[in-house]
DNA sequence: TCCATGTGAGACAGTGATGTCTCATATTGA
DNA sequence: TCAATATGAGACATCACTGTCTCACATGGA
């Protein structure tokens, strides 16, 4: 019998692989029947916002776990790039996993959804402000946009795994160089 | 009288704002009936397609005014790192215009656009390889991630500007100076 | 004026997905 | 063993979209 949860995990990882996926190939995703997946996700709606409440969830965790509101307040240099790394290598490493929920058109689109992903970027951008004062990130661009360019970056991370074209155990570690010193020869 | 390229240009922007936007919705949106939008692209995916092989004749066409392939047969460090920037401000003026080909579905299956996409793609990194090769761009990462990165960048760009951000005047120079220096203060 | 071409509105059937339902079957625990 | 619960297969109506077609109308040129 498969648990909700693993149903969850089979439609994520179908969904992420083709977002246009219908419930029929879900459900055979999940090997499961489709009658079954109505039974635990009413709607298609109510599943695509499912994952997306599980991605955001996983966000947050990230956010809580690396104390980041106290890290800002920190002010502390040393502090606060450590955190910084360490939350984009958290990135990173979910960036194929949810990766769709970072660009699907539903996610984007459901209003209780997106409310809540602007708040989760709104305490990610305090961090960064916070490291434009502290001076660990340059303060000659908005934080908003620091912001932007890691979620950026993430992506190009999720298409380089699926492409081949970088190691999956040198990922973060290339993210990282490359938000933190750019890509032009030193 | 809507010209055929007038409704293709509203098509793009309807499904640029939209991907999944019906045939009647993209014929509202381009001011013409549904069957005019019929003659003039039988079926939706032949749309589509047009879409994407316009984006991609877009793309191809800075490839080409760039002189890419010389540039980077060059070797001279000043001619590529110049180039390289050109592009770059190419690339983040249609960011937005061009943004939902980045990431659509369809157009991520669709062979022949993506065969030829990677084949763009491919000339790019040749160029990104040379500017290694002349020390413009560091060569501890793949040329490859590099072309990834610049795209997600762009992806970034895209967001930037739909969330209001950035002013569009100051989104070259920021994409540019993130993507060359990174993120962290000087 | 008359004709030709292009257009909009709408009807139409076909298709695929959705969500609901039933029923036979399997699994689980008492 | 027996009962309760969950499941899979499938039938079913519904719905939205697609692609085709017809017809009336307008605009523009001969």
């Amino acid at each position: 019998m498969a648990s909700r949860d693993s149903i969850l995990s089979a439609a994520q990882r179908q969904l992420n692989q083709d977002p246009t996926a219908s419930m029929a190939v879900v459900a055979e995703a999940a090997g499961v029947g489709r009658a079954t997946l109505h039974r635990h996700f009413a709607t298609r709606e109510a599943l695509l916002t499912e994952i997306g409440t599980r991605s955001l969830d996983r966000w947050q965790s990230h956010l809580d776990e690396r104390d980041v509101a106290a890290v800002a307040a920190s002010a502390d240099p040393g502090r606060i790039a450590e955190c910084l790394a360490a939350l984009i290598r958290d990135f990173v490493a979910d960036a194929d996993d949810f990766g769709f929920a970072l660009t699907d058109t539903y996610m984007c689109a459901e209003p209780a959804l997106t409310a809540r992903a602007e708040a989760l970027f709104a305490r990610e951008v305090e961090l960064y402000a916070a490291a434009q004062a502290a001076g660990v990130l340059r303060g000659d661009v908005s934080a908003r946009w620091i912001g932007h360019a890691i979620y950026g970056l993430l992506v190009a991370a999720r298409d380089a795994i699926r492409a081949g074209d970088v190691a999956r155990r040198d990922l973060d570690g290339v993210v990282l160089s490359t938000f933190l010193t750019g890509g032009a020869a030193r």
